[in-house]
DNA sequence: GCCGTTTTCGGCCCGACTGTTTTCAGTCG
């Protein structure tokens, strides 16, 4: 049993009570309650883990797990079985939960159709809209009935969540058709894709009115060219959109003053915003969309931005990439105490001096070592380095010591001719038993060693891991690149210990990478956060094959800020020099 | 079900939109 598979089942339990219209104070216990679970290490024999917890009893311990939850873990952990979860299961269908997975289906109209219409899963309920019968029931009507059979075609043909890469670049071209209206003041992504999560339901783009302009030429804007309209009233609208297919997108319109308070509402997390609005009201105040405003008499406090938000709250500026509830609260409150280590200090992109790897025509890059060395320059870089393929990646041409040497010629007369400072570098392959594709004879002449995988990548996480250990070993590795491997919605990441390897790095050096290419983002948030845990180094790469995708960078940044990343343990945000010292 | 710098009891975030309603419940974010 594993801590992800009791958050799972908390959850499990808090959708019950919620479809059996349980108090939703208790409800959301079991969902906090999860959250904690999911917080733990993801090993569970790990110290202050799941199983040592269990067994000295201390599960209370962690912040939102009381006794009742308690007990229910460790029947769970102990048994493998769950009395209670059984008992909530007896008098529902085993498709229950689909059900509310239909959008316009709560936890209500569910209940509803499952005692007054035997309506067992998701079957079912496509048969009784069919058969008209949804309409009968009372409260609901023709339109609920073809809302329901809306909801279960897109429940079959679309996945949900979309990936960042795909959804991040349609929200930025919504907000620029909106940003050119003449009626607009300031717009801005907002929801889960302003945070950076990596998956997104749906898109939220807020809009400041200028004063005295009129709300319907921007919902006409947002809404023309929709590939369906959702629902439109006076100061929101929903639509569909084409590209990526379905994907719905919300606008919010506010006016004139009300963009920080509405931009930091439409944010979330929804965890976030539930912890501090119960802070916000033992300061007296309460929150919402449209003001900070004082309990006891409802006069509104004056917010011009975020950080005077926060600062209202008596908090310090939270970046959004960390509004997930994931500490990041009692960090800042602190911090505007002036007490413990605070915030950690995320990396910008004004951070970064260094273009870390990048592929040329040496490898399988699209342009010369001049080409992305001007990029790099443009980007107002100092740095770059260049680090081309191996033989073992299968690219052609690729890096052998001989051609390493012929490359040396022309870094040095590009890094004249350009004026930025270019590193000579390589992504050695590992191979099948964790030694790497050129010999350290050659590694040792280099600036830059990212050791990367780029074959077999189904071996078991034993081989895997000890395959890697030896590889990051390598006392020529300064930076172990796209780590899982994965791919956003095709690859799932390879199977490893990736904690005792991160933990490796820490103790070696290596700089784990943070890859910009949209579709990897590897490593992800959430082992960055481990990597910072463990202290481990950290690189924000670009991984670019093209010089346009020096833009890689601002991928990279954003992961790496939602991933908790210091500036200081990112071995790029320096000068090269400064670089180059981190590993003598 | 959880929690405590007012509390071991009594709170627990807030508002828009929709549909089916004669005044509001359900859903969503």
């Amino acid at each position: 049993m594993t801590p992800k598979e009791v958050a799972q089942t908390l959850r499990e339990i808090a959708q019950l009570l919620l479809l059996k219209g349980e108090n939703t104070f208790r409800v959301r216990a079991y969902e906090t309650g999860a959250e904690a679970f999911e917080a733990l290490s993801p090993d569970p024999m790990a110290p202050g883990g799941l199983l040592e917890r269990v067994r000295t009893g201390t599960l209370t311990d962690i912040s939102g797990v009381g006794k009742g939850i308690a007990e229910k873990v460790e029947e769970l952990v102990k048994t493998g079985t769950l009395k209670y979860l059984d008992e909530l299961w007896t008098d529902l269908p085993r498709g229950a939960l689909d059900l509310v997975r239909v959008q316009g289906v709560g936890p209500k109209k569910a209940l509803r159709l499952i005692r007054e219409l035997d309506v067992g899963n998701l079957e079912d309920l496509e048969r009784v809209v069919r058969e008209g019968k949804i309409r009968e029931l009372k409260g609901f009507g023709e339109k609920s009935e073809k809302q329901i059979g809306e909801g279960i075609a897109r429940l079959k043909s679309t996945s949900v969540r979309r990936p960042l890469w795909q959804t991040r670049p349609a929200a930025q071209k919504l907000l620029a058709k909106i940003l050119a209206l003449p009626g607009v003041h300031a717009g801005a992504v907002a929801g889960s894709v302003r945070r950076f999560a990596e998956t997104n339901g749906d898109l939220d783009l807020i809009v400041e009115l200028k004063e005295g302009a009129q709300v319907e030429p921007v919902m006409d804007a947002f809404c023309e060219g929709a590939k369906e309209l959702i629902g439109r009233g006076g100061t929101k609208a929903s639509i569909r959109i084409a590209e990526p297919e379905n994907l719905q997108a919300d606008l919010r319109v506010v006016s004139a003053g009300q963009f920080a308070t509405a931009l930091h509402h439409f944010t979330g997390s929804k965890q976030h915003h539930v912890k501090l609005r119960a802070h916000a009201r033992q300061l007296g105040l309460t929150l919402s969309e449209y003001a900070v405003a004082r309990l006891e008499d409802g006069s509104r406090l004056s917010i011009a931005d975020e950080t005077e938000f926060y600062a209202a709250l008596q908090m310090a500026y939270i970046a959004p990439e960390l509004r997930e509830d994931h500490g990041e609260i009692e960090l800042s409150l602190a911090q505007a105490r002036g007490e413990g280590p605070g915030l950690p200090q995320v990396i910008e992109r004004k951070d970064v001096r260094g273009l870390l790897h990048v592929h040329t025509k040496w490898s399988d890059g699209a342009h010369t070592i001049e080409d992305m060395a001007r990029a790099a320059k443009a980007a107002g870089l100092s740095w770059l380095a260049i680090t081309d393929h191996t033989v073992a990646a299968g690219t052609n041409p690729h890096m052998t010591a001989e051609r390493l040497g012929e490359q040396a010629k022309e870094i040095a007369a590009v890094q004249q001719a350009v004026g930025i400072r270019v590193l000579r570098g390589v992504e050695v392959d590992i191979l099948k038993d964790g030694s790497l594709d050129l010999p350290d004879e050659v590694l040792k002449t280099l600036d830059v060693v990212i050791a990367s995988l780029h074959t077999r990548h189904g071996l078991d996480e034993a081989a895997q891991t000890e395959r890697l250990a030896k590889a990051l070993s390598n006392p020529h590795v300064k930076i172990w690149g796209h780590p899982t491997g994965r791919l956003l919605g095709s690859r799932e990441p390879t199977s490893m210990r990736m904690e005792e390897l991160l933990a490796l790095c820490a103790k070696t050096g290596v700089a784990v990478e943070c890859n910009g290419t949209p579709e990897r983002l590897d490593l992800s948030a959430e082992w960055l956060r481990h990597a910072r845990t463990v202290g481990a180094r950290v690189s924000i790469s670009v991984d670019a094959h093209a010089k346009e995708q020096v833009e890689n960078l601002d991928w990279a940044i954003g992961t790496a800020r939602r991933g908790w990343t210091d500036r200081e343990r990112v071995v790029n945000a320096r000068e090269a020099d400064e670089f180059l010292k981190l590993w003598q």
